[in-house]
DNA sequence: GCGACACGCTTAAACGCTTAAGTTCTCTCA
DNA sequence: TGAGAGAACTTAAGCGTTTAAGCGTGTCGC
């Protein structure tokens, strides 16, 4: 049987309550008893039981993740890696655990969501989550229990964190522009998220500042193969694309294959910029254009910010909203148009 | 304040324990019962507190997940997205939580262990761990719970999966003697875990069968820079040798970038292998011949057996100790070594 | 020499649930 | 008719903690 706590106060010949106290240093116990409990302590190799000891304080030392995706899409995904190594450091230093929530891709979001607020098994919940997503939001917002977000949500009152989407889209266009491109193609993310959204709007604004639009559009949802399937059709379709834009570095990474596939080179006869800065884009061949978001550094923000508000710290200073800035990086994706060499 | 089962069976003008009967889908309640008290539940929106539950029941519904490495190694290695991959996808079908338990890099191993355990926040534990690990390994079982392995271990009694290292890295030796190599660098993992000494094993035994020795060997820890690193020192120390093989995909990467960076090309002046078969190598360029170990699998397996532990099922037939089968993929980083051709 | 007050500890209730045991009622059947 | 059985609930103990309140001491000031 596991020890509990009765077991050390009967062999430090005191009260639970007292070993409790000492437990939880609090006042009020001699030094010689809080010798002899902590003798006692080590010597059983006593674990306070996480599970009684949450019921009476509230509290679990848990945060939970929700991600509205199935496990094979969050993993497949090295954005999510990315993000999940900003939250368990901070986390791990914190001294809390993290509980995953994913979805099994048949149940809802508002079903996974419920339960684990419901089911009280966490202190505090990061989610990532679009502006549509703003039901699921209202509901943590509802059951009163702190909450960051990652991503967009129009909602009064939510922390949330985010990146400038439209301005780093903006920059890969302009670098395109720059370039000498003008018959560009795009590739959206999935147009559900509001990341996807935005890209596109970033995109489309440089453009049109240049007195230009997108040539051709195809609506992907940021994995590698909508990335393979929407260059072939770009490329098919409109023979005079000199380089295509994606709204995210996996999508870009598909896009070269199949454009190689095609017979062009990159970049000599078509250039393609990313967006993310996955860690593979700077080990590829051709090391890819695109446009850098901290994404570590959004997991690391959300869980101090949501660890912060569950120890009630002195909350922050700070906006509710944080968008973190994009950048564009610049590598060999990308190159002059073939009509102007 | 959250609604509890008293307020539940308030409502509904019963006992609390026969909301619980109902909760349970325990027998003998009324079918008018039964309906009015679901009636209420559904009102009320309410859902058990899992703490209260699993401090009666002695069950969490949350499996752990215990990898001795720092966030920032596990999540920059696809090696664990794919093994989260697996297990996440399990944990979730199955309806339990994930809790997933890191190190800082400070505390030990053996700490957070017993934490994980002691605790009782989890019903059984996922544990990545190599041979030299046999003191947790002996903890979780002095602790009576139910717990899965995903590397070696020589321990008795102890359900765990591996896959064939040794077998693997000797394919990977032949499939270069068959193309003529002979002067063979190996860059190792870290050689603390078993995998890497196996597949260091693997690769010896097969140039041994032929004969031959390796040229010359550097020792890395499986990261990228390492295989630099290696590759950087290998070269530099005999210009005879015409291929190397590393211990994972990584440092294989890693090879491939510094060997560039000497002025080699791939595979005409150098052919190297690795090992993993991690989504990049598909994508890179060159692609890579490497060892193609069922990471996921690995992930799943350890999963589903773990959960039929914990519910105790009939335990699956099979052998404690399961080594899955690793398969070598030939693609463009290897080739006839120049003086062949 | 006495009340007041700290001090150091214990008692016991509470957290929200499960479940063995007990209670009440109705029905059956010798 | 009355014992027995069974159905459908309820009662209450218990899971392992925390913590407010209580209770003897001993000390101190007056």
């Amino acid at each position: 049987m596991r020890v509990t706590i009765s077991d050390v106060a009967k062999r430090a010949r005191v009260s639970t309550a007292t070993v409790s106290y000492v437990l939880n240093n609090s006042s009020r116990v001699s030094d010689e008893t809080r010798a002899r409990v902590l003798q006692a302590i080590k010597e059983l190799g006593y674990q306070p039981n996480a599970l009684a000891r949450g019921l009476v304080k509230n509290q679990t030392r848990t945060v939970g993740l929700v991600i509205p995706h199935t496990a094979e899409y969050v993993f497949s995904d090295p954005y999510f890696a990315e993000l999940l190594k900003g939250i368990c450091t901070v986390v791990t230093q914190e001294d809390y655990f993290l509980l995953l929530s994913l979805l099994t891709g048949v149940e809802d979001f508002g079903r996974v969501v419920m339960s684990v607020i419901n089911q009280r098994r966490v202190d505090g919940i990061i989610m990532v989550c679009t502006a549509r997503d703003s039901e699921e939001v209202a509901r943590l917002q509802a059951a009163n229990i702190p909450f960051t977000l990652i991503g967009t949500c129009y909602l009064p009152d939510v922390i949330s964190l985010d990146v400038d989407n439209e301005r780093g889209s903006y920059l890969a266009a302009q670098h395109l522009l720059e370039l000498g491109h003008r018959q560009i193609g795009y590739i959206t993310g999935d147009m559900r998220s509001e990341n996807a959204v935005q890209r596109y709007h970033g995109f489309q604004r440089a453009l049109a500042e240049a007195g230009l639009h997108v040539a051709d559009v195809y609506t992907g949802d940021f994995t590698q193969v909508s990335g393979m399937l929407g260059a072939r059709l770009l490329l098919s379709n409109n023979q005079g694309i000199t380089a295509i834009a994606c709204a995210s570095d996996l999508m870009a990474h598909g896009a070269i294959s199949a454009a190689r596939d095609m017979g062009y080179r990159i970049p000599e006869d078509l250039s393609i910029v990313g967006f993310d800065d996955i860690p593979l884009s700077q080990e590829s061949d051709p090391k890819l254009t695109t446009v850098r978001q901290p994404i570590s550094r959004l997991g690391y923000l959300a869980a101090e910010r949501l660890i912060a508000m569950i120890e009630d710290r002195d909350v922050p200073e700070g906006e509710d909203r944080q968008i973190l800035q994009t950048q564009l990086v610049v590598r060999n994706s990308t190159g002059v148009p073939r009509e102007h060499k």
